[in-house]
DNA sequence: TTAATCGTTTAGATAGATCTAAACGTTAAG
DNA sequence: CTTAACGTTTAGATCTATCTAAACGATTAA
């Protein structure tokens, strides 16, 4: 029969799974993630293999992903040509790494397109009976510009801190009240 | 030859549909939103048939589901059996919205499966073998628990404003300084 | 040199999501 | 009652992302 701790183990990494996939990313990924998240000692790729239960290929592409996205980090030892992986920790920091190299990315090039689509408006006189529609336009994509652009400063204010942690919203609004 | 005012229009659209699927959501999702938002009256579905370049069924699904997330609302017209919609253009309501439906449920699931593991974990006395490794677990599961947690608590503050731009971060913490 | 052990890459298989086309149910008009 | 105009649903096609299995290159050990 099962014990209790590893019962907990899979419910857990069950969970983690879900997460993954509901954001948008590969199951696979988040049972990576949960099960290096418990374990106590660095694990290889090949104990991954048998622990998550995917091909030695599919766990490759996925934990450089996560590395890529800051949530796990590959180890080296001297004389040894295995990888050893261990979970990134500190969730806030996870989230900032990923605000900063992935939403804003999509964030900038959104806000890019939107500007451009103005330029694009207002390159050439257009005839009369155009004009109030352009005008139209005109006022929408601004308004989604400025919605992009406060949340770019948004993201860029949240980055600035160095330890997400500290931007205690509950202590902070507690304090002021605002209209 | 196109119209500036088309070209900028077709721009816009292609960009939102790629911030759409970014997200996750289908291209034609986003494509279907771009169109309405650029529409200065309510639109049919008929009309997005020929617009989007999808079919109707398609329309159909993507246009449920916008209204699912309030991106959209349906106006209907006495004895006029067409349904009239229109973009939401308040986009702070918007991600209220989705904070509340999306992902606060995500969040809620999330901390109620690492509860569960953390009672699972506790269930039953365990070897003294196991007991180091179960107080590995316990400790990280805790983290995660407080991390999801305080999270919780963040989506539930932001969702007690009334109007998110009040809630300008900007001016907020140039009035204080954080420890 | 040969064999074994790594992580990575790739070709093809698979699964899940989304689309199309068509059938459908409903309502209003003729 | 019949027909036309809607939005919705569904069966099947299609497309995309991810997986598996196998080949690969590199490195270490024998």
């Amino acid at each position: 029969m099962q014990k209790n701790i590893d019962r907990s183990r899979e419910n857990f990494i069950q969970g983690i799974s879900r997460i993954s996939s509901f954001w948008g990313f590969p199951k696979a990924m988040g049972a990576i993630y949960g099960a290096l998240y418990l374990s106590p000692e660095p694990v290889t790729m090949d104990e991954l293999v048998s622990t998550v239960g995917i091909s030695k290929g599919a766990i490759s592409t996925n934990v450089k992903n996560l590395e890529r996205w800051g949530m796990i980090v590959r180890d080296f030892k001297l004389g040894d040509r295995k990888d050893y992986l261990r979970a990134e920790i500190d969730f806030w920091k996870i989230i900032k790494g990923i605000l900063k190299e992935r939403e804003k990315n999509e964030f900038d090039l959104a806000l890019k397109k939107v500007s451009e689509s103005i330029e694009m408006l207002n390159e050439e006189e257009c005839s009369a009976e155009d004009k109030k529609l352009k005008n139209f336009y005109d006022g929408r994509l601004e308004d989604m510009k400025q919605f992009f652009d406060t949340l770019d400063k948004m993201v860029g204010l949240i980055l600035a801190f160095d330890d997400l942690k500290s931007l205690n919203l509950k202590k902070l609004l507690s304090k002021r009240k605002l209209k």
